[in-house]
DNA sequence: TACTTGATGTCATCGAGTGACATCGGAGGT
DNA sequence: ACCTCCGATGTCACTCGATGACATCAAGTA
C-alpha cells in the first residue's frame, strides 16, 4: 500500500460529478472537490487540466473506438455507411450506462461552461471522423460535410435516448436518427 | 462631448480582436486590451461577460436575422427548404465582410476556449432554429434533426468559404454544399 | 544501505471575474 | 443659472482558477 489511498484521480471524478450535480459548477470550487476526495487543489489540477475535463475523461476512449471502427468499415463502404458502423460502435460503449449517462447529461445541460466543452469534444471528434474518411479516400469536402453530418446524428440520437423510454436501445435510435435523416433531405 | 471618449466597447473588441491576433490570446491579459482602449480592466467586464465574449458581439444581431428569416419562409415551404432560406440571409450578412471573417476566424481556430465559445453560439443557433420549426408546425424530432444539419450546413460552407477563391459568394457556396448534402445522404 | 522514482503536499504568484462604493459630466427640470 | 439625478467609468478589495518551484516520503531496486 502506498503513502496515499489509490485511484485518486476516480475519487475525484466522483466528487466532481457528485457535487455539481449537489452545488452546480458555480457553487463548486476545486477545493471542494479535492476535499471531498481527501488531495489538494493541487492534485487536482495534476489530474485534470481544469475544473471542466474532470465530467470528460472517457473522451478519448469513446473518439477511438468510433475511429476504429470507422478505419475497419469495409472498404467498399459508401461515406455515409462507414459513419453508420461508427455510430453503432459508440452504441455499444453507453448501452449499459444509461443512467449514468443521464445524471451527467443534466450536470452539463445546466452548464454553459460545461456544453461548451462537451462542443468541442463532438468538434474533435468531427476532425477524427474527416481525417479518417480522407484515409478511406473519401474526398475531402465530402468527408467533412459526413463527418459534420455523423456528429450531428450522433448528437441527436443520443440526446434522443436519454430522454426517452427506459428500454430504448441506442443502436436503434442512432438507426432510426439516420433513417430520418435520409427522408429529411430526400 | 461626454467625459469621456465614446463607444468604449467598439474600441475594446477592435483591441481585442488586434492583441489576440498579434500575442495570441493567452498571452493577452484583460488589463492589456483595456490599456490599449484607454479603460480600466473593470470597464472590460462591465461591457463583456468575460475574455471570450469581446469576439462575439455580433452574434445575436446574426441569429435573429437567421431566425426571422426562417419564420418568415413561406407557410408550404419543406423545412429544409425554410433552413435554406435562413443560410442565405446569413450570407447577406457576411457578404462584404469576407476579410474581417478571414482574420476573427484565424484567431479562433488557433484557441480552444474560443473555438468552444463559436460551438456554443451554435448550438444557441441550433435551439432557435428547432423552436422556430416547431413554431412552423414541424414535428418536433424532425425539427431538431433539420436545424442540426442546417448548422452543420452553414459551418462547413463558411469555412468552405473564408479558405477557398477570393472572389466567391458566400450564398452560392451555402447552396452548393446544401447540395452536396442531398447527394451525400440521398 | 543508498539511490531513484512517482505521486502528493506546500508555498507563492498571476490573471479572470465580481461586488461595493466613489466620481463627475451631462440631461432635464425649476 | 442652479440643482438634482443618472449613467458610464474609476478604484479598491477580494475570491477562485490555474501554474511553477521545491519539499516530502513510501516503495522499488541495486
Amino acid at each position: 500500500m502506498g503513502r496515499w489511498e489509490p485511484d485518486a484521480a476516480g475519487r475525484l471524478r466522483e466528487a466532481a460529478m457528485a457535487l455539481y450535480a449537489e452545488q452546480g459548477f458555480d457553487g463548486t470550487t476545486v477545493a471542494d472537490i479535492a476535499d471531498r476526495a481527501g488531495v489538494t487543489a493541487r492534485t487536482f489540477f495534476r489530474h485534470f487540466v481544469d475544473k471542466r475535463e474532470v465530467l470528460f475523461a472517457g473522451s478519448e476512449e469513446l473518439q477511438r473506438r468510433m475511429v476504429d471502427a470507422l478505419t475497419g468499415a469495409p472498404r467498399d463502404a459508401e461515406p455515409m455507411d462507414a459513419i453508420t458502423i461508427a455510430l453503432l460502435a459508440a452504441a455499444e460503449l453507453f448501452a449499459d450506462r444509461r443512467d449514468h449517462s443521464r445524471r451527467r447529461q443534466a450536470v452539463i445541460a445546466a452548464t454553459p461552461e460545461l456544453r461548451e466543452r462537451e462542443f468541442i469534444k463532438m468538434a474533435s471528434l468531427v476532425t477524427a471522423f474527416t481525417e479518417a474518411l480522407r484515409q478511406r479516400g473519401v474526398e475531402p469536402d465530402t468527408a467533412s460535410l459526413a463527418a459534420e453530418t455523423g456528429i450531428a446524428v450522433f448528437r441527436v440520437a443520443f440526446e434522443r435516448w436519454v430522454t426517452g423510454p427506459e428500454d430504448a436501445d441506442l443502436a436503434d435510435v442512432m438507426r432510426g436518427t439516420l433513417a430520418d435523416l435520409s427522408e429529411l433531405t430526400a
